[in-house]
DNA sequence: TTTTAAACGAGACGGTACGTCCTGTCTTGCT
DNA sequence: AGCAAGACAGGACGTACCGTCTCGTTTAAAA
């Protein structure tokens, strides 16, 4: 019924849970939010498409979020797993860059949008969410700026938290209220006001 | 939205709604949100508190996010709905100190969160909420700025929208996604970031 | 909307009932019963069939089987209203195969058995239902029998009850339990195994 | 009409329905229409009383007739399940003591009269009543008259069917319209009369 | 001729039960 | 031991009618 990958060759049985099962819950999770979109992803229909029953998901997970969480944990890092530039400015318009098209172009966004929109309804939820989703993220979005005040660009007393509220602050503003594309040069503009109002 | 005219208290009947009813199950679809959250937001929990028939509720609201966004259009206007400052400054750090209350602090702002989320699960949820509820912030969040370019305060070239990005985003931001509080301090820093920038 | 009848000019407001209204239920519910069977008879659908007022239904019946027994009080006399014949035994076959093409093959016999049907279910309708329809009709039974015994083809001590039970009780039988069809042939037998046995 | 294997009591799994909730539908139904009615039994009046699921009930049965019928046809065969006399008058006498009793003194009698009023209203009711408990019980019938015939009491030519509605016939006349008691008394002269015309 | 009150059409109301869908738990037999 | 399968108790969904009610119109007898 679906794939199994060569290195789960003992698996599934006797001693320890089937990697194969879990790959195909976490690809039909994320296939169906985004055919349907999270309001008509139900368990019964992820256990379906992946050819799983819902034993399996009930034993390794403990709701839809739960499995949307894990497909993206793997999926944000993998995004924004990158090098750094030399120039401040560059770092910056790169990583904004980079995480503008997550959240507006990309699969793993629309779970991101997904997890964000239900952590508005449960605080279960809102709690796993900014544990292991957005303090992570937040933990990328601050190293362009400490790597500035390591190298002097960026003086120690900079107030790095506000400047990352205002950074990526309206990129998720467009991304989660307004819905409007967030362009090349939009995050470039939040970029050169910042460095622009430090002069 | 709804007229409601003073001659009319006791419908019901041939000639129009019953507005008893239909106060009735706005107060209590609020109360229950803010009680239970969202996910346990259920129509026939409202129909119970309310009084009323579910038919009644189905008959005049579509979901629970109908009755929502009535509710919203109402308290939304109310809550902004308030003297301009002569300068811009006073002007916006009120306007940015009252968004911020309104989506941490008041029932009315847990309701917008509940809508915020629910429009990223649901397409004709995102539609109507952009139409009835963000759009019409937008045009308050507008207001003084467009005010300071009339009396000249600020250059008629300004980049109007990009201000307001700029403004709201990183609000939006702590209340939907890192969910910290938005002390005074904080839409302060931010006005006084658009203003320092512009000199 | 419906025909009003001549004589009826003068109803529906200060002084008495609309007779074209009782009409038009009457008439919408005998057609509907023998359109759709009684499960699906309601009243929402006579009113809207009758182009009458829910209410005008309810100002006058109680339910729909009360609407029905009086549409049969009026149908189960015309069809009965008949000449006897002189002799006993043709008097019983004329009788007997009246009764059989009442209740197999005319609306008014629909009628009958969904009330029969629905006395089984409700005991008051089973009390209206024995003394306005049961009852008239067990007289109309017994009167040949009356007949002849007055005069003289039958003795005066007769046990004319049990010969009703035995004349009618196949006939109800067949139309009620075995739903088989009831000729000529069947009720002439009956007449003549009750006369054969009488010698 | 189910198989009840004796080491498959403890179901309601991969590999078959639960028996016991089964059992537990089956006698709430007979015990609620005995306690409210025909008209007044609900699915979910059933399933609460059996402390079952409605959907429990839905994936079986499709409708309360349905779980009648079901209960009925165990109960029928039950009733009527004894030996037959040698003398072809004490057997019909019997017999028919043995219907008059089931349908007017027991509480499969009373499902059974329920049945056969909703076949008034429900052809497809009417079509199941027939099949699995009309046609079983003539075939009940119609017993003793065939063995009567294959000892010689009865000649060969004997019309079975019409004697079948005869004797019967004006039993279930009383059980279903005019509510009157059926004595042995009753019952008895139907037996003489019957014999008595054929000699 | 005007007033006026009963019956009317319309239809919203609080309710009950419907039949469907999904939840999360369980039991079974297979691998 | 983990798995696919699927029956189970539970509960909300959205729908259809129930019987009650209030409205504004119609109409003929009373004033």
């Amino acid at each position: 019924m679906y794939a199994r990958p060569v290195e789960a060759r003992h698996r599934g049985n006797r001693h320890g849970r089937s990697e194969a099962a879990r790959l195909a819950v976490l690809e039909a999770a994320d296939d169906l939010l985004v055919e349907l979109g999270f309001a008509s992803l139900t368990i019964e229909g992820i256990a379906a498409r992946a050819g799983v029953a819902k034993q399996t998901i009930y034993r390794w997970w403990s709701s839809k979020t739960d499995i949307l969480l894990e497909s993206l944990a793997v999926d944000a890092v993998e995004h924004f797993d990158t090098a750094a530039h030399e120039d401040l400015g560059a770092d910056l318009r790169a990583h904004l860059r980079r995480l503008a098209v997550f959240l507006t172009e990309t699969d793993a966004g629309a779970v991101w949008l997904a997890l964000a929109g239900q952590a508005q309804h449960d605080t279960a939820v809102a709690a796993r969410f900014e544990a292991e989703v957005v303090l992570p993220q937040r933990e990328r979005d601050r190293a362009p700026l400490l790597r500035a005040i390591e190298s002097g660009a960026l003086p120690g007393n900079e107030d790095v938290e506000l400047a990352i509220d205002q950074l990526v602050g309206p990129i998720y503003y467009r991304a989660l209220v307004t819905r409007q594309p967030v362009p090349a040069r939009f995050t470039d503009a939040l970029v050169s006001h910042y460095l622009g109002a430090r002069t």
